[in-house]
DNA sequence: TGGTTAGTTGCATAAGTACGCAAGTACAGA
DNA sequence: TCTGTACTTGCGTACTTATGCAACTAACCA
């Protein structure tokens, strides 16, 4: 089997996804510190137990976080911490862009700001 | 307004959907060596002028790119250049990932291999 | 003024995703 | 063996997205 570009661009967006939704940020973020048990990461992100548990099952399909099990309880840790210092480029990004936007709009007339649309 | 934890997390997983697409993906890396055209992009990605219009209309409104336009051609690049970077950062952790995972298939029994799920 | 080029936009369709409830599994302790 | 804990999974609902066709706008040129 060949790895083609267009296969690899969806490899790629693929992964992107798991970054794509405000709770797996939230659960990467909360994996930053070392493994944490599926409860804990719950506790953490404020969410239900399943939601967490089915966020982590996508995590773990798409191999960006590795599990061990002690007793009945399963921990989760980052297989990458690349993956979270990715994130933290992409919320500087977001950070700075949001700066700009807030210049430009002081410097806006109040017609043109309203104009702007997401 | 103030922004919370959880508006911050919106913002974040909004601005990595942008990345969450291979044909955005490809765009984004077409713009990496400087602004194109709409129909420079297109040829580039290899897909229609409307794809990437709607991709690129995406793009803008989450502030990855910008535009500038030159009599009737519109020449789009990246806002910032940290976005690519960090797109690379989750290429290399792709690629890592695939060659472990590639390692442990090879050590991995038939039996096992055949268990394993997307 | 009419034709051409360069993009954008309005649908419609097909497909994917997030979430929670309820039910199930796995294991430990009494 | 019974009960509780810690998760996982099945399924339905409500969105969101990607894509293409066709129709549109904007700007140039003859």
């Amino acid at each position: 089997m060949q790895l083609t570009n267009q296969r690899l661009y969806e490899l790629h967006a693929d992964l992107c996804s798991t970054m794509a939704n405000p709770k797996r940020l939230a659960i990467l973020e909360a994996l930053h510190g070392g493994e944490k048990s599926v409860s804990d990461i719950a506790a953490a992100v404020e969410t239900t137990i399943t939601t967490v548990s089915q966020h982590l099952r996508l995590l773990r399909n798409k191999n960006v976080v590795v599990t061990r099990k002690d007793k009945q309880t399963v921990y989760y840790r980052l297989r990458d911490p690349r993956m979270i210092a990715a994130c933290h480029v992409i919320r500087a990004v977001l950070m700075d862009g949001m700066k700009e936007h807030g210049d430009l709009a002081r410097q806006a007339t109040p017609r043109q700001r309203s104009r702007a649309q997401a």
